[in-house]
DNA sequence: TTCATTTCTTAACTTTAGTCAACAAATTTA
DNA sequence: TAAATTTGTTGACTAAAGTTAAGAAATGAA
């Protein structure tokens, strides 16, 4: 699990073998199981993750439904928009699997930035490129059609697809389960016939 | 307008006279006519804006269909992604008003993180601070149907309602001219009756 | 294994968006 | 100002998504 994650580190910034051991000694390692909720709605936190195994949920509750509107799988950080705002969370953070994960408080960020600048030059470079990254998913999104979606989903993330129950994906692809289902009876009866 | 841009950074970091100078020597303002193009689909550019005064506006060119997808009125910043991914533009931005805006080259910005290193910070907070904004516009956006995208739009930005014109408005919300133009006859019939 | 729960599909019906076309209104520009 | 272009509305029709309900299939727990 360490090399996963000093991989990742490596694409952005080089580390020291004390700067390594620096971040191993904040213990954030942390594995847990499917099902697990991480983050309440309106509950305050401070903890930014990352996943190294596994996937995670992000879904609000509205009007008593579950809307999922992000899963990240591996090598993919988050952090909560309450640990940026200091307000509650607008949403839950679950468990879709097994899975192990970073967690770490984004307070001892900003002292790691202090000890170590390159950790503000990997953050600042992170956040551009998912920002950008998500400009363009939301761009495609808006500008396709659920089926197009759907069918873009399965080229892009078929990881996904497999690994997450449908009725999730429905309102990720932001409609209900039914149409995902008549939808992907609709693709079959096309590819056949 | 050298005062907008300093009380905007000043959310985020303190600038010393001599910082201050620094940065008016770049020469970054810029005043746009209405219907300039900035970048271009195909284009490469390294070129990050800051608008300052007016709107600009991004879009797609999909089967000869413009697709407008974001709006960037005062006070935001907008790093394209092919400044970041150093391929052609997906995309072209161009003025819908007049348009006062600071355009910097991306790799300028390198060399001031390097001259002053709390340009980093700044830029480390805000790009966080806007990733997580987008997060949950996004979200927004997939749990809701387009009326209540309309609606929720006329609540939070209405300006732009009224600067932009409708058929652009529609393809920002998602859907086609003709049935934004519906919609809005129904909302306000519902209000009638 | 059996029962309970969750997840997925199907059907009938309603509502809304997409498409195409015509035209009205507003804006630009010659 | 007049003509041309762009922008917005409306209508008729088609296609797809929302809603409600029933039941089948898969999964998990006792």
């Amino acid at each position: 699990m360490k090399n996963l994650l000093f991989d990742f580190i490596s694409k952005y910034i080089s580390l020291t073998e004390d700067e390594k051991n620096e971040i191993l000694s904040l213990d954030v390692f942390r594995s847990v199981k499917k099902g697990t909720i991480l983050l309440k709605q309106g509950q305050e936190s401070k903890d930014e993750y990352f996943v190294l195994k596994g996937c995670i949920r992000k879904y609000y509750i509205i009007n008593g439904e579950e809307k999922t509107t992000a899963f990240f799988t591996e090598m993919e950080p988050l952090t909560p928009h309450c640990a940026i705002n200091n307000a509650p969370s607008e949403y839950f953070i679950s468990c879709v699997e097994d899975t192990i994960l970073t967690v770490a408080n984004i307070e001892l960020g900003v002292e790691l930035f202090n000890q170590f600048p390159k950790f503000q030059i990997m953050c600042r470079v992170l956040s551009e490129e998912l920002l950008a990254k998500q400009q363009i998913n939301f761009d495609e999104f808006k500008t396709s059609s659920p089926e197009q979606r759907y069918l873009n989903l399965l080229q892009k993330r078929p990881d996904l697809i497999q690994r997450v129950p449908q009725h999730q994906l429905a309102s990720y692809l932001g409609i209900k389960p039914e149409s995902l289902s008549r939808l992907r009876a609709r693709i079959l009866e096309k590819n056949k016939g």
